[in-house]
RNA sequence: GCCGGAGUGGCGGAAUGGCAGACGCAACGGUCUUAAACACCGUAGGGCUAAGCCCGUGCGGGUUCGAGUCCCGCCUCCGGCACCA
């Protein structure tokens, strides 16, 4: 009688031998690994997750990839960390806080200690010696120390800047953390407010964030596309424009005036339309504006509408749709190139915040220019020969035409193209000290202090005398003192907590405080990746030659919506831990896979929509394999997809059926090893001759499915086919067995092949659902299932003796043939054409082409 | 507006330019059962004058012996960016 298959105690009972052996711990390198450098281990990691309670089936599919991409390169001979740990600093616990007073602390530590114990029935393959957890000193000690290798490079510097400021979080965040004007977090629209706040410098790492996407290996396309696009990069040239001194539009010169003559520089990405230039634009917070203004008629006019656009809303103001809007400032500048006095206006469509927040304007080939242009009733001049479509009858601009073309209206530079004219009329106001080249980079540096409370302490102190001093190396960690009122007040929390915030100076010896921001927490996931290798180290945050070893991670999988927020900052963090020369490797992800997000009746799954499937139920009514299984199986890893409690029920049934496949053949005796063979193996196959044209079949049939789940799993992360594959080896090897006459079961040659075939099951499977397989491993006499090589196709059985291929008569199928898969082409033809179904399609036609595809189709064209 | 990605049965989805719909879900028919569930066997894109033939991968063209796949032009949906000079 076979066993019924009893999910939850063979998962158990695994997850207990492999934790009490600790099978998935990774062993540090020895010296000799080290110097031997890469080949033989890997680094799997998927992203790791926030406890804000329990996990999701986001997370269930994250870390069950990770876990069949982490397996199968075990059993592929390699020594592999797979690590886990939890970012745990956040608004989400602190907020907890807020409204029940619990420490964040208390409550960060239950919600890991749920999912990790969530991850672990999962049978999620982990080296858990090596958990990391972000909100611990032990942790953010090192985050500290980062910070301050950071702060001694000028790499961590204090400024003050418009910055954006969320009323509800009641704290800062950096420009990557807004999404279209509001925050990232609880979507309320973000504040411009002018403050001193920490900043990291990732704009001096534009250029490389750029250069080094040719380092990485296999990354999605848009992801480093929505970087590029985020860093933006712009090629042009700073052009230096003089303020006309007042009344010099008029021969009216006032000698008073003390900003006649100032420079006012420029950039644009197309000094080749400078002719074109009729008139000035600068936003209305630019710090000239005041004093060029300064007791003129328009003085008033500009102070409204100043006032006006700082009191418009981010969303509002960047909104290309709207209006424009502007005054004119009765002022004048000089265009380098010739001369003329053009009119300067503000206007709120020209941004403080994007190259030197002026601009000069050139109607008739910038669309926004011309827009404004139309409205204030300035000139239009054409100086790129326009297509005709962008004229009007009588020849002046009925568009701004942004394209390729020559100039014309530009005095020498007149015939040049586009291009050549770009550089030509810059290196001409260089040589007279009016321009340069110049890039700009729409990428701002990296605001991270927060004034909040559960996040790193900044280690910055302030004293009267020494001012700005770092921490000392030997006081880190700065640890977060306990308070008791967590809610944010405008300023950080910790400002309030007297006792913390008043401390020594470690220079004079004087009264001090402490800065009382914390770091966002992305900074504490820019590097765990690294602490990985050295988690339970006290002495260093990671060590160089140990992190070289193992780094760059081989395989990262995680969610497309840290395709620029945790993504690009730890390409920072690396590159600026490389030229610190604490690592040796500028690209902390060679390969990167992201996954599709799990919906649920159309939507993502949240709390609030109460569209939640929990894993918990599913995993105690089927099992961690049938969860496992089912979500990989889905659909496409890197696509959503939609939960359907029908589905997991159907991969269940699956592996109820080859648990009774595998069971019944170990009941009859088939998978024990034959006399004179060595223990846990089948022997030697049957001679070719010996194999029924059934046992062939299914022999093929093993060995296509081989090939198949190696490349599924191994180069296309298609883990949906991959199962498909196996469940069709498994339809097979149960039709094949019995029935009558016996089936493969008749002779010791086909019972040979079923037990090839129910083995390379077992082992295929064995990624997906680890405990069921190792059970039905052990059942087979076998051990360590998760240390076996991973199965090889045998190139003699990859395709049958004979093959169906389809007729078809001008490119209909009208009828099959099968033939030796060796038969020549004139055979093939010749049998083609004594088809009955072909004949009658090419009766009193000729032949005009035929077309042979071995082993697939022949196409026969007549006429 | 710009840049990506995607449109295939009732559903999730398969398919190096070579037999569209693998695998699974749901459905239907049958076997087992007192009955049901489970399990097992089988049917299943649409249509017609049905042993045969026609039509079918968002729409319209094209290349090819042959197109879901390649090219051109649209439509729709999703994602990102968006007055970036």
């Amino acid at each position: 009688m076979v066993r019924s298959y009893n999910p939850e105690e063979i998962e158990l009972k695994w997850q207990a031998v492999w934790e009490a052996e600790k099978t998935f711990h990774a062993p540090d390198p020895t010296p000799e690994e080290m110097a031997a450098g890469k080949g033989g281990h890997t680094y799997v990691l998927e992203m790791f997750p926030y406890p804000s309670g329990s996990a999701h089936m986001g997370h269930v599919k994250n870390y069950t990839m990770g876990d069949v991409i982490a397996r199968f390169r075990r059993h592929q001979g390699n020594r592999v960390m797979h690590p886990m740990g939890y970012d745990a600093f956040g608004l989400n616990s602190e907020n907890v806080a807020i409204q029940t007073g619990e420490h964040p602390a208390v409550f960060t530590e239950r919600a890991i200690a749920t999912i990790n114990r969530q991850l672990r029935r999962l049978g999620v393959a982990i080296d858990w010696d090596r958990e990391v957890v972000t909100c611990r000193p032990e942790y953010y000690k090192w985050t500290q120390w980062l910070f301050l290798q950071f702060y001694k490079r000028g790499l961590a510097f204090k400024k003050e800047a418009p910055v954006n400021w969320c009323p509800s979080c009641q704290t800062v965040l950096a420009n990557e953390q807004v999404i279209q004007g509001c925050c990232e977090r609880c979507s309320t629209e973000v504040e411009a407010k002018k403050l001193k706040q920490w900043f990291f410098r990732i704009t001096d790492y534009a250029e490389r964030l750029l250069e080094d996407f040719d380092k990485l290996e296999d990354w999605p396309e848009r992801v480093i596309t929505m970087q590029r696009n985020w860093i933006g990069k712009s090629v042009g040239g700073n052009v230096v424009f003089r303020l006309a001194p007042r009344g010099a539009e008029n021969g009216q010169l006032d000698p008073a005036d003390p900003t006649g003559g100032t420079e006012i520089t420029v950039f644009t990405t197309r000094p080749d339309t400078l002719f074109g230039a009729t008139f000035f634009v600068m936003a209305p917070e630019h710090p000239l504006v005041e004093e060029m203004v300064k007791g003129t008629a328009a003085e008033e006019a500009c102070r409204r509408y100043t006032w006006q656009a700082m009191n418009t809303s981010y969303i509002e103001r960047s909104n290309a749709e709207k209006e424009k809007t502007g005054v004119f400032t009765g002022r004048y500048v000089e265009n380098p190139v010739n001369g003329a006095l053009i009119p300067i206006y503000i206007a709120d469509y020209v941004m403080m915040d994007y190259g030197t927040g002026a601009i000069m304007a050139v109607p008739a080939h910038d669309e926004r220019d011309f827009e404004f242009a139309c409205k204030f009733g300035r000139e239009v001049i054409e100086v790129i020969a326009s297509p005709d479509e962008f004229k009007n009858a009588d020849g002046t601009m009925k568009e701004a035409y942004t394209g390729d073309g020559l100039l014309v209206n530009s005095g020498p530079f007149n015939g040049l193209f586009k291009t050549d004219a770009i550089r030509k009329v810059t290196e001409w106001l260089r040589e007279q000290g009016k321009a340069d080249f110049a890039v700009n980079y729409k990428l701002r540096d990296w605001l991270l202090s927060r004034q909040r409370y559960w996040g790193a302490p900044i280690p910055i102190l302030y004293c009267p005398t020494c001012g700005e001093v770092p921490v000392p190396d030997e006081q880190l960690p700065v640890l977060l003192p306990d308070i008791t009122d967590y809610a944010p007040k405008g300023k950080s929390p910790l400002a309030a907590a007297e006792h913390w915030i008043n401390t020594t100076c470690p220079v004079c010896g004087g009264p001090a405080t402490r800065d009382p921001d914390t770091m966002d927490t992305f900074v504490d996931s820019s590097w765990y990746f690294l602490r990985y290798t050295a988690a339970r180290r006290q002495d260093l945050a990671f060590q160089k030659d140990q992190a070289d070893y193992w780094l760059p991670v081989d395989q990262y999988i995680g969610g497309v919506e840290h395709a620029i927020l945790h993504l690009m900052y730890s390409r920072f963090f690396c590159k600026v831990l490389y030229d610190l020369g604490l690592v040796g490797f500028e690209e902390p992800f060679k390969n990167l896979f992201t996954q599709g997000m799990i919906y649920y009746k159309g939507a993502k799954m949240s709390k609030s929509k109460g569209n939640v499937v929990n894993p918990d139920e599913h995993v105690a009514k089927y099992g961690a394999d049938s969860l496992r299984s089912y979500i990989l199986f889905m659909g496409p890893a890197e696509s959503d997809a939609e939960w359907n409690d029908q589905g997991i029920e159907g991969v269940n049934r699956f592996l109820n059926r080859v648990w009774r496949v595998v069971n019944e053949a170990v009941d009859a005796g088939r998978m024990a090893a034959p006399a004179g063979a060595a223990a846990g193996t089948l022997g030697p196959l049957p001679a070719e001759s010996e194999l029924s044209p059934a046992a062939k079949a299914l022999l093929v049939k093993v060995n296509q499915t081989i090939d198949k789940v190696t490349v599924d799993i191994d180069q296309r992360f298609h883990f949906n086919t991959a199962l498909a594959a196996i469940m069709e080896l498994n339809n097979e090897l149960a039709a094949a067995r019995g029935g009558q006459g016996g089936g493969l079961e008749a002779d010791a040659a086909g019972r040979r092949v079923l037990a090839e075939a129910v083995e390379a099951m077992v082992r295929l499977l064995e990624p997906f659902a680890p405990h069921m397989c190792a059970e039905l491993w052990e059942m087979m006499g076998r051990e360590r299932i998760w240390d076996q090589p991973w199965p090889v196709a045998d190139g003699r059985f990859l395709t049958l003796d004979a093959v169906e291929m389809a007729v078809q008569v001008n490119g209909k199928v009208r009828d099959r043939l099968v033939i030796a898969k060796d038969a020549s082409q004139d055979e093939v033809l010749a049998a083609a054409k004594a088809l009955s179904g072909v004949v009658k399609h090419v009766e009193g036609k000729t032949l005009v082409k035929q077309i042979v595809v071995p082993g697939k189709l022949v196409n026969l064209v007549a006429k």
